[in-house]
DNA sequence: TCTGGGGTCCTGTTCCTT
DNA sequence: TCTGAAGGAACAGGACCC
């Protein structure tokens, strides 16, 4: 199945067993450092840590070579010079990476078009159906990370299984720059000794929870009773984790994917004080989030806003609009109102705003269309989405399997 | 060590409607 | 007309992922 190299990772060999499998989990390796040091080649084999350089941000990425001395990405900046004060700090370059990302993507899509990308750096690929034109799944993971180092320049490593989940475990054994491959017959194999903590949706939480019931590996998940994991994880995390650990997971790879949220927000500098400024904030994360939605072809429903105050006490606020909107100006008196609401003046370190419940935009004429009693609100609707977003409104509501726009009523039809 | 920013999903509570 | 139960929607918070 796979050996382990001496630095601790496990890759297979070419040519490994790779009977039943078919999905590949594909991760770029430290990507945006990666991207980074293509951009400036002075940076390679150096030290680069990619994070804003300010006191209250966290790393983003880290090359290997900062990983070495214990640097890891969500580590606060100050901590990770610390450990390496020699390290280069890069502000992050996010266009350049959508960019990577992009061209990455288009390769794994020339071997089959059932991609699911799951984050900017990696992505599920099912590759059942691409046998006859490129090979075994083992054989096609050789020639995707081909391709990419050969195109881009970047490094990725691939878990090759019978599911999604445990590709991506093998994945992630397999980094840097290696393949791993999970026949399907050796798949509880695999598993059984590992740490619950490597499941995915078990974070430090749920690790915990499990651990003081000594369940400290995916064996021991298999081996205890469904009521002692439900009492650690709750009845639904308990379910898909004992489904997880005997190698079961049903998610087939998605290729399409509709967003249900969009928002900004951000910790300041200084933690503020004063409300006027907190409402500024506001108003200027809502002009981002409705330059987002119009982008997308998005309303959203609700409103909801964050707030991190000095001592971290975290609190979240949403409302639902009277009317879906992607206008800055209306998210953002939802927004204040939800504010002025909280009623409490400590300092706030964070503040951010998130739209929810996002439909196409046009679809309030559309759900009216269904409707369609009130035929001048429909039309009023439909004039107001088309003005706004051109033919694509209707195009959108073609989409959503309405056909072209309905022919107006006799005026009798009321 | 002292904790970013973008998200998704789940759970518990409350309130409203039937 | 009133009341209580049940179900659903809305809301708040938290865990988790990259």
């Amino acid at each position: 199945m796979g050996r382990s190299d001496g630095t601790g990772r496990r890759v297979s060999p070419p040519g490994a067993d790779d009977a039943d499998t078919g999905i590949l989990h594909i991760d770029m390796d430290a990507f945006f450092a990666a991207v980074e040091v293509l951009h400036d080649p002075t940076l390679a084999g150096k030290a680069v840590v990619i994070g804003a350089p300010d006191g209250r941000s966290v790393v983003s990425s880290a090359s290997y070579e900062a990983r070495r001395y214990g640097v890891r990405s969500a580590m606060p900046m100050a901590r990770a010079l610390q450990l390496c004060p020699r390290a280069i700090v890069v502000v992050p370059h996010f266009e350049r990476y959508r960019d990577a990302s992009a061209q990455v993507m288009e390769i794994f899509r020339s071997f089959t078009p059932l991609v699911e990308p799951l984050s900017i750096d990696e992505a599920f690929l099912d590759v059942r159906g691409a046998r006859r034109l490129w090979g075994s799944p083992g054989e096609i993971a050789g020639l995707i990370r081909e391709k990419v180092l050969r195109e881009t320049g970047l490094n990725c490593s691939v878990g090759v299984a019978a599911t999604k989940h445990v590709a991506k475990m093998a994945s992630t054994m397999a980094k840097p720059d290696g393949v791993l491959i999970v026949p399907g017959a050796e798949t509880l194999d695999f598993l059984e000794p590992l740490s619950v903590r490597s499941v995915w949706g078990v974070g430090p939480r749920a690790a915990e929870a499990l651990e003081s019931r000594a369940v400290r590996t995916i064996g021991d998940i298999r081996r205890t009773p469904a009521h002692v994991l439900e009492r650690a994880l709750g009845a639904s995390g308990a379910r898909r984790v004992a489904q997880l650990a005997v190698g079961q997971d049903p998610r087939e790879v998605q290729t399409e994917r509709t967003e249900k949220s969009i928002g900004h927000e951000e910790t300041f500098e200084d933690d503020i004080a004063d409300d006027e400024t907190l409402r500024a904030e506001l108003l200027r994360l809502a002009d981002r989030v409705a330059v987002r939605l119009r982008r997308g072809g998005f309303e959203a429903a609700a409103v909801a806003i964050k707030v991190r105050f000095a001592d971290f006490t975290t609190i979240t606020r949403s409302q639902t609009l009277a009317e879906p909107t992607d206008v800055g100006q209306r998210i953002s008196e939802a927004a204040r109102e939800l504010f002025d609401a909280i009623g409490r003046h400590d300092p706030v370190r964070l503040i951010g705003v998130r739209t929810e419940r996002l439909q196409p935009a046009g679809s309030s004429a559309i759900a009216l269309w269904d409707d369609d009693k009130d035929w001048r609100r429909v039309e009023g609707a439909l004039d107001d989405a088309v003005a706004k977003f051109g033919d694509g409104a209707l195009t959108r509501a073609t989409f959503l399997g309405r056909g072209a726009r309905p022919a107006r009523p006799p005026e009798n039809s009321d």
